[in-house]
DNA sequence: CGAGACGCTTGACTTACATCAAGGCAGGTT
DNA sequence: AACCTGCCTTGATGTAAGTCAAGCGTCTCG
């Protein structure tokens, strides 16, 4: 059966039985994207969800005025959109594909009724929106609680511990990656020179050397601020 | 049985069978907690989650510096920290009594043996939780896309639309809608008067009056700003 | 090769909002 | 009545970060 394997490495769909699986790929469909290219938006009618297979993809606002703050990105077995699939239908926000990407849709109605039979796949789905809660909670913090330093601070963290090195690169362009923190790109850049001045990394391209994790940490936190 | 039919009025709870409801009274717990006191700590471990039978809740991050972020305020009926029932264990943020209120709590695992025994449960949870993204969507929308004034726009027009009316009261001191908002007391306080100095409302203490709907909904979609 | 296009950086300026500080007003207590 | 205390308002000032504008390296493509 088609697509069966890379479905039965989702780890939404971990602990279903084979059978349960068979039933997924049933409903699966595929789709290409390329870089670029919009999803959907927000407002548009929630037919059902995806699970990015390749690739990578934002989901973002945008104001009137076209400033634009990144939500999520997510990347090879993560699941988006699930939201209009359980309270009212219309996306909240739009989809973009940040690299060329081919996705899994499951239509809605279909997952709904083995959501219905399968305890597990609720469950598993009940703690995927629950750790985008957690995110969203933690977004929220870092724009109201928290100045931008800090929260270039915690990306730089996270990313460094995620590839397991001190030394790492970006892996999304700087203007992205100001969008995701909620500021832009120039000060963005100004930011990066000053943690550069003041030592705590280094920086060539998206290439990033960190020299002072606990002072970055600290930094993160709020306790300890950019002289 | 105790509290059997409070438990049936609890939307969350809409759809099950009275035997369910049973299931759900023998697991419930009844909490007094009075105004101001906290109910747990951002960290702490979440052994179930809650449902406010009578008063107001405030879920809010807290800073080094000591300000405060609200992310929610819940009223009765309403369930609040799901998310370590799911996913994880400790609570992503901290949760106070804005008033003397009582509060329901279903401990955990019990719980979650419910929800397999219930799939209706389950996707009424699923859409409590994906109602709660969407909120948080939208404050991460307002903090990071809108002016003070927009959010406050858009709060005052949720109000009257809530209460039903143009004139109404609002339900919290205006120190912890400015918390909510994400702003400062001060800047609340001016801003309801310029709001006021430019007719779009009037405005005695916690009463306020709606003049020029159309014109806040204009602030509050950011197409307009204050002059 | 030259010309764009794109992404990034840097400098000068502007601004929304926070902070600090002082005072007003209402409700409750002695 | 006098006096808190909590909440709100208003004024003066400070600042983080946005905006505008120019310039630079890299890559692509005619």
């Amino acid at each position: 059966m088609k697509f069966l394997n890379q479905i039965a490495a989702i780890p939404l769909f971990s602990g279903l039985a084979e059978r349960q699986l068979e039933d997924l790929a049933m409903i699966v469909v595929d789709q290409q994207i390329r870089r670029g290219q919009t999803i959907f938006h927000q407002g548009d009618e929630g037919t059902g969800f995806y699970v990015v297979a390749s690739g990578k993809v934002k989901i973002y606002k945008l104001n009137p005025d076209g400033k634009e703050q990144i939500l999520h990105i997510f990347g090879p077995g993560e699941p988006f959109a699930e939201v209009p699939v359980f309270a009212g239908q219309c996306f909240p926000a739009s989809a973009e594909a940040l690299e060329d990407s081919r996705l899994f849709f499951f239509p809605r109605p279909a997952f709904v009724n083995l959501i219905r039979l399968h305890p597990s796949l609720a469950l598993n789905m009940l703690a995927v929106l629950s750790r985008r809660l957690r995110q969203l909670v933690s977004l929220v913090e870092d724009l109201s609680l928290k100045e931008a330093p800090a929260r270039l601070a915690a990306y730089l963290l996270y990313q460094s511990h995620q590839q397991g090195a001190p030394v790492f690169e970006l892996d999304i362009l700087k203007g992205q990656l100001a969008s995701l923190l909620g500021t832009s790109p120039e000060t963005l850049s100004r930011i990066l020179a000053r943690l550069v001045r003041e030592g705590f990394i280094e920086s060539v391209g998206p290439r990033i050397r960190i020299l002072d994790k606990s002072g970055l940490q600290e930094l993160a936190a709020g306790v300890k601020r950019l002289s």
